[in-house]
RNA sequence: GGGCGCGUAGAUCAGCGGAAGAUCGCCUGAUUUGCAAUCAGGAAGUCUCGGGUUCAAAUCCCGACGCGUCCA
């Protein structure tokens, strides 16, 4: 990047001066000449017992300085963000403090709620966790302070030299720091496609800052100006904190009032582990995180299995959850909102708890197995027999070393390993992507005006005319509609334009399409006013499923606790669906709760209230919670309120009165994976069509089973029951009748013959299945010196079991070997027994001849003494 | 979203192309008892499901479902 993009007014009238550091080589300001930045490594750490602030501050302390440091100059002061990002899609957590307005304020499609502005915003990055408690300054959570400028064209408010000046003018009047011996180093910033010079302030030793200039966008090398220039800056409260306390470590400054809580009989970097954790889990949670093996959960159940570790190392101390709980205490006072309850907290670190400590089990159990074997090799475990264990069973190699009572078993670069294996494993995946069928909606001329919907201000106009804005034989735009197409989980309305049936309608970019019918043509053309008309009972039931979806997640945030979330929805016309996120699956007892007070809710009648908020206004007033149906495009959100219960951001078509849900009827549930449960459900209409239904169907059952309905259970049972029974009856029967049969065979001169040397070949054309041979053929040659021969024919395909009774006098694979030889057919087997199928050409009957009389040589060889090499 | 592992008796698992097994638990009978008693006998299975390969599949291949685990 340019030099010029680093340079300022500020810089200039104070006569800062631009050098490049003898350590790291980085060009870097400051006031006066110096030969390093100060940074680490070419500054080590120099603030532990000797600050270069004034005065030593808490973090709650440093928060408030800061944040009104920045309202007195003119910064709106904004509460802080939900860690877990719901406005947005592409990532799991709030990283840095500009996270909170990406996408739509940095795109200029959305204003600010502020500008300036400061904040505090909670960010979690797991990328170090390994790190944390093991160096003096890593953390898995962090507040970043921030002043953000969003500067429109012909709306400038300040850009480069102010925020340098306000960054400097803090550290050195607000915190009194000699501002010598602060450095502004140059760097490059970079992330979604967007770009500009940063300049990273260090403070004796540590970054303690960064100032970004949003200013370009990068698409695939090319480099322009964006329009929106945007100051995106970064303070670390902790490490501020850190600073002006001069403390060893960061764990002493941010968590040392937390640390006197718990047993001093830990080790420091043990605690500062579990306090860190707990603290990053405590905000997952709260923000609705619910601990999963997938996703954002896997990394809550990270945390928590990686404390649970921990605390196994002290048998006697301390339990996870009062960790937590404390931990959650000290949280609660700093940070608003943090509405999780102990409840809550415990119930689900219980349930980790128990899960962790099964996997341990299922993984030592199994390292109990593979050392017999080790033993038996007389060998140690190798690097990847760990690697796997650890991968697919997520045994770590110090659990191994525990369970085999050995030490030093695992190279020191484990986890890299384990990462490096995992890198090259999803490098080879590649799938080519299945063409995509054409059914899209074609372009429209760009300059067509945007459609108008209506289905938001009425939802229950279905009757109307409208212009033809655009129109081939098998799409219609209309200038204005009533119709819904497709989305939130909501599927499409249909009806008629002009009397030609339309089966979608769907929406792509600023229009809305509406799909004629397969086999129908539209023949109106752009310009002409059609009437139109929406299928009325579909679009009823759409909106009392919509309506439905509302009540029933309202119901499972207020009876499970706010760590439900909506995860997913659909909203069909036979049933709808809703998937949230909860920590085990329902109970009969939670389910009926929930249902009734659905219901309830239903009955009350309350007011559905439907508006337009702008975004900012609308987050300010109902909170984060408002988008549980995920990320909302656009500057205004659509509100759907139901009064004095629930309030989401939604598109779809309401009632305006919960009353006209009618009824509402959970089907089943299901754990569709770990932390997440779907509910199948129905309301209105189809609900009662459904409660008819099962009525029915048990009606009928009961008929059919002569028992009143209440017996149906005891009734099924006992029919299981002699199902059960009379199946092993038949296989006892068939078994017995096997029995008979080898007897008579047995008995039978004609199909037991003397071989000669002691062997007896009992041989039969079996009236039994081919599956059966074996059974039979084994039962047949039960006796030394038996031998059984078998055949059968099954479609076009002869074949043959032969068993020996003295496999080492007389083997079955040498007698199969000696038929095939005369034979076309394929087989296999052993001594004892073999078998063997071909096209079936002659008779089975001939089959046994051939097959006899290679038995006869055969026991005639061994008579002779001849060994028949096997 | 992807990788890996697993799915066999009520439970825990072994077997990994040529007769469905072990241990615990359960039932019956002896023994009459020092702490999970012992001995003998017995019952108990659609080897998750669906395709395929093979003379032959619990076993190999493909797919689905379920569970676990690691990574993003």
């Amino acid at each position: 990047m340019d030099e010029k993009e680093y340079q300022n007014e500020f810089f200039r009238q104070k006569g800062f001066v631009r050098q490049t550091c003898r350590g790291c080589g980085s060009a870097f300001w400051s006031e006066r000449p110096r030969e390093l930045c100060s940074e680490t490594p070419c500054t080590p750490y120099s603030f532990p017992g000797n600050s270069p602030i004034q005065k030593s501050y808490s973090a709650d302390q440093f928060r408030e300085l800061y944040l009104h440091y920045f309202e007195q100059r003119g910064h709106t002061r904004i509460a802080r963000y939900p860690v877990v990002p719901r406005w947005r899609d592409d990532v799991f957590f709030v990283q840095a403090s500009i996270y909170d307005f990406q996408p739509w304020v940095t795109s200029g499609a959305v204003e600010p709620p502020a500008n300036p502005l400061v904040i505090s915003q909670p960010c979690l990055r797991f990328t170090d966790v390994t790190e944390v408690g093991v160096t003096q300054r890593h953390l898995t959570s962090f507040e970043m302070m921030a002043h953000h400028c969003f500067n429109y064209p012909g709306r400038e408010i300040y850009f480069k030299d102010r925020t340098v000046e306000l960054c400097h003018e803090f550290l050195t009047s607000e915190l009194g720091v000699d501002g010598t011996i602060v450095s502004y180093k140059e760097e490059e910033w970079e992330g979604g496609g967007d770009m500009g010079p940063s300049l990273s302030v260090g403070l004796s030793g540590l970054e303690v800052a960064t100032l970004v200039f949003m200013q370009y966008t990068n698409k695939g090398g090319v480099v322009r100006p964006l329009p929106l220039r945007i100051v995106d800056t970064g303070y670390g409260l902790e490490r501020f904190t850190w600073v002006s306390q001069g403390t060893p470590t960061i764990y002493d400054a941010v968590f040392g009032e937390v640390f006197r809580d718990l047993p001093s009989t830990m080790a420091p970097k043990d605690l500062a582990v579990l306090v860190d954790h707990s603290r990053s889990f405590v905000l997952m949670l709260t923000d609705g995180v619910v601990p999963s093996n997938v996703h954002a959960g896997y990394l809550a159940r990270m945390l928590l299995r990686r404390m649970l570790r921990i605390l196994a190392r002290y048998p006697n101390g301390i339990g996870l959850i009062d960790v937590m709980e404390q931990v959650r205490r000290h949280l609660s006072r700093t940070l608003p909102g943090l509405d999780l309850s102990d409840r809550t907290l415990r119930q689900i670190v219980e349930i980790e708890e128990q899960r962790f400590s099964e996997t341990l089990e299922r993984g030592r159990s199994h390292i109990r197995k593979l050392k017999e074997k080790l033993d038996q090799e007389g060998r140690k475990i190798s690097v990847p027999e760990l690697l796997t264990l650890y991968d697919s069973r997520g045994i770590t190699p110090d659990i191994v070393e525990e369970e085999l009572g050995m030490t030093g078993l695992s190279p020191p670069d484990f986890f890299a390993l384990a990462a490096k294996l995992h890198q090259e494993g999803t490098e080879s995946t590649e799938r080519p992507s299945a063409p995509a069928e054409d059914t899209s909606p074609p372009d429209v001329p760009t300059d067509l005006p945007p459609t108008r919907v209506l289905y938001h201000t009425d939802p229950y106009t279905l009757s109307f005319s409208a212009k033809i804005a655009w129109a081939s034989e098998s799409w219609v735009v209309l200038e204005s509609t009533y119709f819904y197409p497709t989305g939130g989980g909501q599927i499409t309305d249909t009806g008629q334009i002009a009397g030609v049936p339309i089966s979608e309608v769907v929406r792509k970019g600023p229009w809305v399409y509406h799909r004629v019918a397969p086999g129908h043509r539209f023949a109106q053309k752009t310009g002409e006013t059609v009437p139109c008309e929406i299928l009325g009972a579909r679009r009823q039931q759409l909106m009392q499923h919509h309506t439905a979806t509302h009540i029933l997640n309202g119901a499972l945030r207020r009876l499970l606790g706010p760590h439900v979330w909506q995860a997913g929805a659909f909203k069909g016309m036979e049933e709808a669906r809703l998937d949230v996120t909860h920590f085990r699956s329902l109970t009969p007892t939670e389910l009926r709760n929930v249902e009734r007070l659905a219901n309830q809710i239903i009955r009350e009648d309350r007011p559905v209230k439907s508006y337009f908020l702008p975004r900012s206004e609308a987050e300010n007033r109902f909170g984060f919670s408002i988008y549980q149906g995920g990320a909302v495009p656009g500057k205004e959100l659509r509100i759907v309120e139901i009064d004095g219960f629930d309030v989401e951001a939604c598109g779809g078509t309401h009632c305006t009165h919960t009353s006209e849900a009618g009824y509402l009827r959970v089907l089943s549930t299901e754990r569709i994976q770990d932390g997440m449960v779907r509910l199948h459900f129905a309301a209105g209409e189809r609900a009662l069509d459904i409660v008819d239904e099962q009525a029915e169907i048990l009606h009928e059952l009961s008929v059919k089973l002569a028992q009143p309905i209440i017996n149906i259970p005891r009734a099924v049972d006992e029919l299981l029951e002699k199902k059960r029974l009379d199946e092993r009856a038949t296989r006892k029967n068939s078994s017995r009748e096997l029995a008979d049969l080898a007897r008579r065979l047995e008995t039978d001169p004609a199909h037991a013959i003397d071989l000669g040397n002691s062997i007896r070949a009992i041989w039969s054309v079996t009236p039994v299945a081919v599956s059966q041979l074996q059974d039979l053929a084994r039962l047949l040659s039960s006796r030394p010196g038996t031998v059984a021969l078998l055949a059968a024919i099954e479609g076009d395909r002869w074949t043959l079991f032969f068993a020996s009774g003295s496999p080492d006098r007389f083997s079955a694979k040498d007698l199969l070997d000696g038929v095939l030889r005369n034979w076309s057919g394929k087989g296999g087997g052993n001594a004892s027994a073999a078998r063997a199928s071909g096209p079936a050409l002659g008779n089975p009957e001939s089959l046994i001849e051939a097959a006899l009389t290679v038995a006869r040589s055969l026991a005639s060889e061994k008579k002779s003494g001849a060994r028949a090499a096997v």
